[in-house]
RNA sequence: GGGCCUGUAGCUCAAUGGUUAGAGCAGAGCGCUCAUAACGCUUUGGUUGGGGGUUCGAGUCCCUCCGGGCCUACCA
């Protein structure tokens, strides 16, 4: 048994996700922790709602209200939503909470006793009218390259030229239009990454089982140009953590809160102990996950995350880790995704263009929309989701191969022999054939989702599903029932107990199905099966089940034309 | 501009430099009748984006061109 450590990258507070960023980072991690529970290991899953920023505070604004009470209420809805698609967090905690506060400041204290924050003094765009200072991309102007009039102060859109906010002419603030803008000098803390070159690169060097998404980019940070860059790990801002250094005043910084970049990996931590408040345990419950030098030295740490979040997730946090000094527990393996887009083009977020979360669990149960987020998540590239993909792969794989099958079994047992699972005599060729084939499967699908190879994982349950009926038309126990019913008892037997498979190694994929089945045939076990083979026999003759409901629905055509016009969302730009 | 990823059957995707490039879906045919008209078997379908090169051998490595995507450090 092993001690796994998973994070996922934490959503950020603003608004609800669109299932681009559920299969990113929060639905593949799930799958993996889901996995590693039932092979028997002690996991600890975290996530938590990324709650500071320029975005929350501007959301808040928007809705009238203020930001803490937003957050707040944003953070429910978000972890309802989580819960509504099954994803099984130990804790699902908020970057705002006090634990993330005192953790913060403590790591930015380390930081400075160790020589590796420093002071800079600096110009930025202040809006009078707004009462605060605008990130660059918050300044709206127009573009002297190409004279685009929504050109943003860090980009132009239009022509992709890189600008200053100083460039743009007739600047305005994107948040209130007004013109009136001033450039102020202001200070921030800077963590001195470039300190660290060295020893990430050839920390990075070393994990060449990494996916490659994931060392590029980190790569491509580390030698790009003067090589990897100081960050600012403070804001001008009102909402956030108070830059303190530990528990002491930090002078010069009075007003002033950290970075939510700087924050939100630390929340990783803070989220742990959260939960050990939570469930009224002492520290060492949550020392045991992070720090090394109380217990942690045998956990093996994965973290899930969209390929935008990755520079922050190996180089600025790991930063923060080693440069305290202190024992705290190192990623060991990063698992990136790319983006999912939506029939042809991007989500978006203002658009309303493509499926958010709350609207997939409004009209299809979460099992449909994990099984074809998962088997098509966007390892190797951008992937897309269509109407027309999406139901073909609910109506064919979930309802015909695996529903139906647990359906013909059922009926045709039902109708035979009762609800009772059937004597019958020994294995024949057929069973012998079957149960070898889906050892193998087990074993191979087993492997994949080792490696966190999950469309290869998908792919392999599909054919394990798909064996159940190749071994059902081959056994015919339709025809033996009118010349040999012992052996058609042999068959339906064989056949529920391919089912009670099902139902333990399907869910990490579609949890809700397999419970379904699981308690429908009153499984006498939920952990991984030891041996594919011994498994085909666990339930015993005479033993009792529940004839199951149908578990899947087909989604007709009528649905789909409906939903596609429905999600098609405007054509106003996302500038997310 | 720079960097990285990507382009394989109508669609979604596989193929440590090594037989004749494979699966699933869709299409076609046959079979079965337990089942959500479900299942099984067979089968059609390819100049691997174009061109050049290295090699005994290239989907895979190199160069170049074309298309798609992401990142480019003050959104998060």
């Amino acid at each position: 048994m092993a001690r796994i450590l998973i994070t996922s990258a934490i959503p950020y507070i603003n608004g609800i996700k669109h299932l681009g960023n559920l299969v990113g980072s929060q639905l593949p991690a799930d799958l993996y922790a889901r996995y590693m529970r039932l092979q028997g290991n002690e996991v600890m899953f975290i996530c938590a709602t990324d709650e500071h920023g320029t975005p929350a505070e501007l959301a808040a604004m928007n809705a009238g209200i203020p930001v803490a009470e937003y957050c707040a209420e944003m953070h429910q809805v978000q972890k309802r939503l989580g819960e509504g698609f099954r994803l099984s967090f130990d804790h699902f905690g908020r970057s705002s909470s006090g634990r993330n506060h005192q953790l913060t400041q403590h790591f930015a204290g380390r930081l400075a006793d160790n020589g590796l924050i420093r002071e800079v003094a600096e110009k930025q765009v202040y809006s009078k009218e707004d009462g605060r200072f605008l990130p660059d991309r918050y300044i709206e102007g127009t573009c002297p390259a190409c004279g685009y009039e929504r050109a943003r102060g860090d980009q132009c859109e239009n022509c992709t030229k890189q600008l200053d906010p100083t460039d743009l002419i007739d600047a305005r603030s994107a948040v209130s239009g007004s013109a009136d803008l001033e450039l102020r000098a202001t200070k921030h803390l800077y963590l001195k990454q470039s300190a660290f070159r060295e020893r990430l690169e050839d920390w990075i060097e070393t994990k060449f089982d990494w996916p490659v998404l994931t060392t590029s980019i980190a790569k491509k940070w580390l030698r790009d140009g003067d090589g990897l860059q100081d960050r600012g790990i403070t804001r001008d801002l009102e909402w956030g953590i108070p830059v303190k250094k530990g528990v002491e005043d930090w002078p010069g910084m009075e007003g002033k809160v950290f970075y939510v970049w700087f924050d939100a990996p630390i929340e990783y931590i803070a989220a742990t102990a959260e939960w050990a408040d939570a469930n009224g345990m002492p520290d060492s419950e949550w020392h045991r996950w992070w720090r090394t030098d109380l217990g942690a030295d045998d956990v093996r740490y994965v973290q899930f995350m969209g390929k935008d979040n990755v520079p922050f997730h190996t180089l600025s946090f790991p930063t923060t880790i080693l440069g305290s000094g202190e024992p705290w527990k190192l990623v060991d393996y990063i698992k990136s995704f790319n983006f999912l887009n939506y029939d042809g083009g991007q989500f978006s977020t203002s658009g309303q263009r493509g499926v958010f979360m709350d609207q997939a669990l409004e009209i299809l149960p979460p099992d449909y929309w994990r099984w074809w987020l998962l088997s098509h998540a966007p390892e190797n590239s951008d992937s897309e989701f269509t109407w027309e993909n999406f139901s073909d792969c609910v109506n064919k794989e979930l309802a015909d191969v695996l529903g139906n099958f647990v359906n013909r079994v059922v009926k045709f047992g039902m109708s035979k022999f009762g609800a009772t699972v059937p004597g019958g005599g020994e294995w024949q060729e057929a069973e012998q054939f079957c149960a070898q084939t889906i050892s193998q499967l087990v074993g191979a699908y087993s492997a994949h989702l080792d490696n966190i190879e999950i469309r290869k994982a998908a792919r392999t349950l599909r054919a394990i599903w798909s064996t159940g009926n190749e071994y059902l038309q081959a056994a015919a126990p339709w025809s033996a029932i009118k010349t040999d019913p012992e052996r058609a008892e042999t068959i339906i037997s064989f056949s529920l107990n391919l089912i009670n498979l099902y139902g333990r190694i399907s869910s990490p994929f579609i949890p809700d199905a397999s419970a379904a089945i699981l308690a429908s045939m009153r499984s006498p076990s939920r952990a991984w099966p030891a041996s594919a083979a011994e498994e085909m026999k666990a339930l015993e003759p005479g033993h009792a089940y529940d004839p199951p409901d149908v578990l899947f629905r087909k989604i007709s055509k009528e649905e789909v034309s409906i939903w596609k016009n429905e999600f098609a969302g405007g054509s106003k730009p996302d500038p997310d």
